[in-house]
DNA sequence: TTGAAAGCGCTAACAA
DNA sequence: TTGTTAGCGCTTTCAA
């Protein structure tokens, strides 16, 4: 059985079949002309020598591949990994292969769409938001579909599926003033990309219809050391409801409020994360976080790529989830949930 | 520029260049037969056209697609999907292209290998050690090159890259003896490899030549919640130092011991973590923690793939990383470092 | 309902 | 040094 080495093709199986390799094709595929007899046949040879088509050799003579482009970029960060995590297992659900490259810096942008667009990839997934001006304009000048996830670059242009930051703010704000916050905080993160803008945007404007202003803020790169520093920074203003635009901000400034600042959280300081990730659960932290709901963002990337593969000149279409806001400890005041 | 869909092949690029496919196709491969000239005519014409090689066309002609199959399991843990992002770094800076699937069941490793077999990989790595015995036995049937990473299930039939366990654990074993621990205990995961046990063994051996003996034991699940249950019982026998077989543990267990029991940290507790995840060097944890030198283990990994796919009937390897103790605040000990 | 033959885009053996 | 030709394994006209 163990055929060492060289595959079987359709030749052989036709052999077996007494029947041609057209034949064995189109039995494969479901064609509808093939007699229940030879289909029968067929297939009994091919299990029996336990073929697998090439798909390399069907992609040539076919336009499509199969194969779907992921580029991401920073897998260290919890919510990278665990979105790429989900579009890998809807990808091999869905039948498609993912191929994975990862984009790190701006000029390196284009040699990746290269490899992707060599490979004859059917669609492109980008997860990688500081780079996406630079892989719309290529995938752009190529053709291929492309589908981004999670950022907000272009105009009505490009597919989209992106999580609704301004409503996510726009729910914090709400539970913040809920839980009784007075002097409000934001502490964004410096990504490029709109995302963390959209979150404060929505996060200040509703504090204004409810009658507050958010004083304090600052900002840091998403990486704990430098947001312990300027999480320090922030907490010299007093604030006592902060919102983080991601958790692991959210871990160093509880951190720093607690070990530096010897504040304690929920009384002396409501803190809110965004993406619920699952640290945020852990007792130590039990931070009230908005979840972005990525498996729903996942599952419409993909039905996206899917459509775009299926219809090349199908409207691109830009799709918004709306996230929605875990309570926990962080942000627990007595009397209230 | 923008040679929208419709891509530039040889024969164009050879018309441009008033010259013959097998001239671009030389040229362009650095064949040194062809003249100085011709070969700047070519590749000037190739970068007119922005021509870029069809890599399935070329896959079918060659026996080599560049692809490797990727085989990942559990990619919410941390430990994971760090290493994952090494790999995919590794492959990209070496030219490989990585088609990631997920195997989360073992009735589906068949399926997975049968569709990257079927896109006729170079190799196959995989990282998903519950799964390794039904992976191997596939991959040895259609004679595809396997490389483990991280998993010891087979003899030295099957190449194999993986921390060592044993020396992890002996480590520990004397770290802990060397701060002052009494009384040890051991935390282990179920794995279903042999990864725990090995630890397991090196730190008891050890601590066995150092005149102590690790008398308490539990393990649980690579899960928060199952954790810190366990951790809970383990506790209740009063240990004074204890090996985690993995971060999360630890941090489970660390919570446990401060929030359940009121024990401090290293005060009462000296506590032993592996996999030197990130959130270890966050102050709250400030975790002990056994590195695994994941880089070395993704370049060995890397270049085992590559020297199987040059010769494919060379001698499987099997290769073995020390790791190293990264000493922090959950073990120091006034007086010591 | 089936088979023969052409061709996807590339590379390599063979000629020139 | 270069061009012509065949063929990788598959699917799909076209013909039977």
């Amino acid at each position: 059985m163990a055929d060492d080495g060289k595959r079987v093709r359709t030749f052989e199986v036709a052999a077996l079949a007494n029947s041609s390799p057209s034949t064995v094709s189109r039995a494969l595929a479901g064609d509808k002309r093939i007699s229940e007899a030879t289909r029968e046949r067929v297939l009994a040879a091919a299990r029996e020598l336990n073929y697998q088509p090439n798909l390399i050799a069907r992609s040539l003579k076919n336009a499509s591949t199969g194969i779907v482009g992921v580029v991401v970029t920073d897998l260290d960060n919890l919510y990278h990994s665990h979105t790429l995590k989900l579009l890998i297992d809807e990808m091999g659900d869905q039948g498609m292969a993912p191929l994975v490259f990862a984009c790190n810096r701006n000029d390196r942008a284009g040699a990746v769409i290269d490899r992707l667009t060599s490979y004859q990839v059917d669609a492109v997934i980008a997860l990688a938001a500081p780079f996406d001006a630079e892989i719309v304009r290529i995938c752009g000048a190529s053709g291929k579909p492309l589908v981004l996830m999670n950022s907000y670059e272009g105009p009505t242009t490009i597919n989209t599926v992106a999580g609704d930051s301004r409503a996510g703010g726009a729910m914090v704000a709400e539970h913040l003033v809920a839980c009784g916050g007075q002097h409000f905080a934001f502490f964004g993160g410096e990504d490029s990309t709109r995302i963390s803008r959209d979150r404060e945007l929505g996060f200040c404007e509703t504090l204004g219809s409810l009658g507050h202003r958010c004083d304090l803020r600052t900002s840091s790169i998403y990486a704990y050391d430098d947001a312990r520093r300027a999480a320090a920074g922030l907490l010299e203003g007093r604030p006592d409801a902060v919102f983080c635009a991601n958790d692991l901000l959210a871990f160093a400034l509880m951190d720093c409020a607690r070990l530096q600042f010897g504040r304690s959280i929920p009384g002396d300081l409501l803190v809110v994360g965004y993406d619920n990730t699952a640290i945020a659960a852990w007792p130590s932290y039990d931070l009230t976080s908005v979840d972005q709901c990525l498996e729903i963002m996942a599952a419409k990337t993909i039905a996206t790529t899917r459509a775009m593969i299926d219809d090349p000149k199908r409207e691109p279409t830009v799709m918004t989830v709306l996230p929605r806001l875990i309570p926990r400890n962080s942000t627990t005041v007595p009397g209230r949930l």
